[in-house]
DNA sequence: AATGTTTTTATGTGCATACATAATAATTTG
DNA sequence: CAAATTATTATGTATGCACATAAAAACATT
């Protein structure tokens, strides 16, 4: 039996995980030693182990070895996209609306999240996302304007804040949160669902450096699932 | 300027696009022209821009070179462990409590996405969570007995079936979905939460080849969080 | 026995080279 | 001129080799 390239190595070392023939917490053999097995070069199982302890499933260490995780934490990868190309993916018509857009002091939550003074100056932005003309998704948005002057002439009636900022504005990194929340009268007249309706939340804090560029909250419908695969 | 290693090239890479030096959809350099300025191998730039590639930050095809992903889908990647091993990681003491073990026929919903038939043998084990002794997550699991035949022998009652078909069962794959759902009677007194509060749902199916193991769902107290970074 | 030092070893990475592969561009052919 | 063919090219990957690095194990020292 050989393994010449490095997917096959993967997934033959994944059906000996998988079939217990290497047990949870189990050393496994050293690169050297499956290289010679698989009859490739230590390299190519190098890439294939290497993958499999970025999905989680082993764990290496340098001169302690590889061996297969204990608790395969399952590293389930959610694709996060901007909202028209989501709603598009779905193969619904894609729809925008403005709802407020002003310049307002944010709420004490949101200046600490965002780690910004009272007197800040920042752009608030509500607008609805929809498919096939029915409500898809709420968002509420702050941005800091000290960080991004150019939101300031930018109107995002047809263009969504979303998407906008994602085309505009650098970012270094992001910090999400999933949760849940009971729908209130304005986010249900919005949405169209009943008050009180379990909707998916998704608040997405987005940094340049050590400053906040961006808070949003994607508020979805009842019905909306986040799916993905390990 | 010499960038030698892997990352220090992928920190450049990184920075050129974040500062918009390489524009949305356009295409940069090719890998032999980044490891002649950078000063290294093109095997060095591969590893950079592979590692970027697979973030989702840059877009890779054959010939027709590498350009910075137009519209950058942000991989945002959940870990899902043990619930024990969540909780333990939040500094709270794990607690676990079997309600619910008893051979059951799965109602059609379930039966249709673990694709078995009416007389399938199913177990149905439900059972609560808790950190320091307050209900932290609310499981309710179906599990295929001719897949599984050792869970017919395993009480369940001190080990969670989370845990135990971790590290029992083989699986090749599975499936996540994450929504909202408000709380129902039952729940919400398990839980210890208003009814119709707004509960996170993670629910996960199983499989091993082309048969499903297991179908879970996993409802969370409503200030429950999933967090991730980008 | 407790502590510090050296050796060993498995993984991590870089490099030059070679060839594979897919997609495009150029060319030939009907 | 359109269609089929061939060349070109950027990425994808395999290989042997070298050396770096972290961590364990062995050893020496007090």
């Amino acid at each position: 039996m050989s393994f010449r390239d490095w997917q096959s190595v993967q997934e033959e070392v994944l059906r000996r995980i998988h079939a217990r023939e290497w047990r949870q917490g189990e050393l496994i053999p050293t690169e050297a030693e499956l290289a010679q097995e698989f009859g490739c070069a230590r390299t190519t199982v190098n890439r294939a182990l290497r993958a499999l302890a970025e999905a989680g499933l082993l764990d290496r260490k340098r001169k302690a070895g590889t061996r297969v995780a204990a608790a395969p934490v399952a590293k389930a990868t959610l694709d996060i996209a901007i909202i028209r190309q989501e709603v598009a993916a779905r193969g619904a018509k894609y729809g925008y609306q403005l709802i407020d857009r002003s310049m307002m002091r944010a709420p004490a939550a949101v200046r600490g999240a965002m780690q910004v003074t009272a007197n800040c100056k920042t752009l608030h932005v509500q607008a609805l996302h929809m498919a096939n003309a029915t409500p898809y998704a709420l968002e509420d948005r702050w941005i800091d304007c000290e960080v991004v002057p150019q939101a300031l002439v930018e109107p995002f009636d047809t263009i969504s804040a979303n998407e906008w900022l994602l085309q505009h504005v650098p970012y270094t990194h992001g910090d999400i949160a999933i949760s849940a929340k009971a729908a209130d009268a304005d986010e249900a007249a919005h949405l169209c669902c009943p008050e009180q309706a379990a909707l998916l939340a998704i608040d997405r804090l987005t940094w340049d450096g050590t400053r906040a560029v961006t808070k949003v909250r994607l508020l979805f419908r009842p019905e909306h699932e986040l799916r993905t695969e390990l």
